[in-house]
RNA sequence: GGUCUCGUAGUUCAAUGGAUAGAAUAGAAGUUUCCUAAACUUUUGAUACAGGUUCGAUUCCUGUCGAGACUACCA
């Protein structure tokens, strides 16, 4: 249990001794001490100055009196400023804290609690390459996946493959009339990229095409629609429904050429499936699922055929679930797989990592599957993301302006290769070594930079910052890593060691190593509260933070030539249980840390 | 037009209604006979604007200005 859950029950037990006041403890405000003032946790008192109709610093001294009395050995003294009771705990419970949890390779973790959650991301469309978009949803999705699971809840990862569509066949078309034959084997271009240049290709041909009905008089809006090329896609479309062999045949074929592509890259990057989806075999029970809606009068039908739900009592519109040639829209296909979803694993919770401009669509989605009663629709959760911006603005397609996942990765490993050969640490290393250690700084770095922001919020990748292996970033807290590594690789006989630092003064902290504890002994509550919030950020944020911190302790007291041997073990296990929580922490971001870099 | 989100140092990000608004980077000045200088120390610099609620507002409310997303019988 957390030291500040701990204290909670301490001051509502003195505040009910004190004053006969009942408080429920999520009243109490407790807060970590400013750095400028004296003391550990600090206790906000004005919401009780009214309640108890007394001076905020007698009240903070009467609580502060009792509280160190009461529990000598949690308090060691207080002080109060104005409205706030400051409260020292004792060196005793920290080097306990620190005897108790250095060596635990689960901390942080949480037992199983029956939970089960469905986790839905990446969710790639099979026409063209992952792109720094993608990225941060894999990033995130995968993280707040693992979070969960070592908070104790049950996890199915699930990823659903966009692989039918207009935007599917465009790619399809431009390869049957452009391609030659030409394979990803033939070119030796990744299958992903490979269909993505098809796509692209169907674009400019597109483009070409309506230039040249304008120039021949027509209107633009006219021209998108009477374009040859485009006629052509809309009649693949149709034949694929259809199921005619040969565009079937086309469609597999290029679909597999991109999961290969597709496997390579989440291989690299870590993203890993329990259960795939392909939309290709969702979209007909959407159907169905909107068939028997209509039969239970959730929808209605318009006079044209096609098929509605009311949401204007909802605050919303009307919404279109089944066009008037009975086909499915977006919405169908997302009706059928949560149900789907709901049936395959009776889900408490079914999270969605989608970026915020499907905000409304999920809005939609959850209001229409409470309208019909689905007992899972109040499980359903949009992990809502804003969207990766370039310092030149949104990327664009059609502007050329997308970055891709594969040249960036590659970009980020060149990087730093160059940076490692530089400090000319490594020159030990076998190549094999030395690739593992590229990746895991260019993908730690990669990481962390999508990691350390706040999902909710729309972020800008500017890509020299990105880059840069200094100050808040992942090769900053890897390398803190690697030198306490370093310098535990030093260390004797690490089972001796306990035995010494139980002997250790009761009031032996120094402030630098009390820092470090504090800071340690708060991973498990920002873990639950990465939970409550869904934001991995906060363990990147908590993580540079906690290496920082050792950092500044490293420079100004020495470990090994401690100033007496229960000094260096303690030091010793302090080192040992920064290392471990930076690899916890950062494992939970999806990121690797060295022995050495 | 309607709905929603966002405006914090030059830049990129923090701050359950709490103390003198934190970091990083960029700028300035320093630290290697000593465990990895991808490090450390010092320093310059910000709440878009105007009201309101409150003991206390970056945070909550209203308005103005600015940015973005959504509002498709595209996905």
């Amino acid at each position: 249990m957390s030291i500040v859950s701990y204290i909670k029950p301490l001051i509502a037990t003195e505040l009910k001794k004190l004053y006969g006041q009942d408080v429920s403890e999520s009243d109490l405000a407790i807060n970590s001490t400013k750095p400028e003032f004296e003391g550990d946790y600090t206790f906000v008192l004005f919401s009780f100055v009214k309640l108890l109709k007394k001076a905020p610093e007698q009240l903070g001294r009467e609580i502060g009196e009792a509280l160190v009395k009461a529990n000598p050995d949690i308090f060691s003294r207080y002080n109060v400023i104005k409205g706030f009771l400051n409260l020292t705990v004792t060196d005793s419970y920290w080097i306990n804290f620190l005897q108790h949890n250095y060596n635990s390779s689960t901390f942080g973790f949480k037992p199983a609690n029956g939970q089960k959650v469905m986790v839905e991301y990446s969710s790639p469309n099979t026409n063209k390459p992952i792109h720094l978009g993608h990225l941060r949803n894999n990033f995130l999705g995968w993280s707040v996946a693992q979070v969960l699971k070592q908070s104790g809840y049950e996890i199915i990862k699930s990823c659903i493959s966009n692989d039918r569509g207009i935007h599917i066949c465009k790619s399809m078309l431009a390869w049957q009339r452009f391609g030659n034959g030409e394979t990803p084997e033939s070119t030796g271009i990744k299958g992903d990229h490979f269909v993505g240049d098809y796509y692209v290709k169907f674009n400019t041909e597109y483009k070409k095409e309506i230039d040249e009905l304008v120039a021949g008089g027509m209107k633009k809006e006219e021209a998108e629609k009477e374009a040859p090329i485009m006629k052509a896609t809309q009649q693949m479309l149709l034949d694929w429904e259809s199921g005619k062999p040969d565009v079937i045949e086309l469609w597999k074929k290029m679909n597999g050429w991109v999961y290969k592509g597709f496997d390579v890259t989440y291989k690299r990057i870590g993203s890993d499936f329990d259960k795939m989806y392909y939309e290709s075999e969702t979209y007909l029970p959407g159907k169905r699922f909107v068939e028997e809606g209509l039969k239970q009068g959730a929808f209605f039908k318009k006079d044209d055929g096609s098929t509605w739900i009311d949401l204007t009592e909802e605050g919303l519109d009307e919404k279109l679930v089944l066009r008037k040639d009975g086909t499915s829209v977006y919405i169908t296909q997302d009706l059928g797989l949560a149900q789907q979803k709901y049936e395959e694993f009776k889900y408490d919770q079914s999270i969605y990592v989608i970026a915020d401009e499907q905000n409304y669509h999920m809005k939609v989605l959850k209001l229409i599957l409470q309208k019909l009663g689905k007992p899972y629709a109040g499980g359903i959760y949009h992990l809502s993301y804003g969207m990766v911006e370039l310092p030149t603005g949104r990327m664009k397609g059609r502007e050329g302006t997308v970055v891709d996942a594969d040249d960036l990765i590659d970009e980020m490993v060149k990087v730093a290769k160059n940076k490692t050969e530089e400090l000319g640490k490594v020159k030990d290393f076998t190549e094999t070594e030395l690739v593992e250690l590229y990746d895991t700084i260019a993908l730690g770095a990669l990481k962390f930079f999508l990691l350390r922001v706040d999902p909710k919020k729309r972020m800008i990748f500017n890509p020299e910052e990105s880059i840069d292996f200094h100050g808040f970033t992942g090769p900053f807290v890897q390398y803190t890593h690697a030198r306490i590594k370093s310098i535990l690789r030093k260390q004797e006989a690490p089972a001796a060691a306990k035995a010494m630092a139980d002997k250790l003064a009761v009031n032996g902290l120094l402030k630098l190593e009390k820092d470090l504890i504090v800071s340690l002994e708060q991973y498990p509550a920002i873990l639950e509260q990465v939970v409550v919030e869904n934001n991995p950020s906060l363990i990147a944020i908590y993580v540079f933070n906690l290496a920082k911190s050792f950092n500044t302790f490293y420079t100004e007291h020495s470990v090994m030539n401690a100033e007496s041997e229960e000094k260096k073990q303690l030091r010793l296990q302090l080192s040992a249980m920064t290392a471990k929580v930076i690899a916890l922490g950062m494992g939970l971001l999806g990121i690797k840390v060295p022995e050495r870099m």
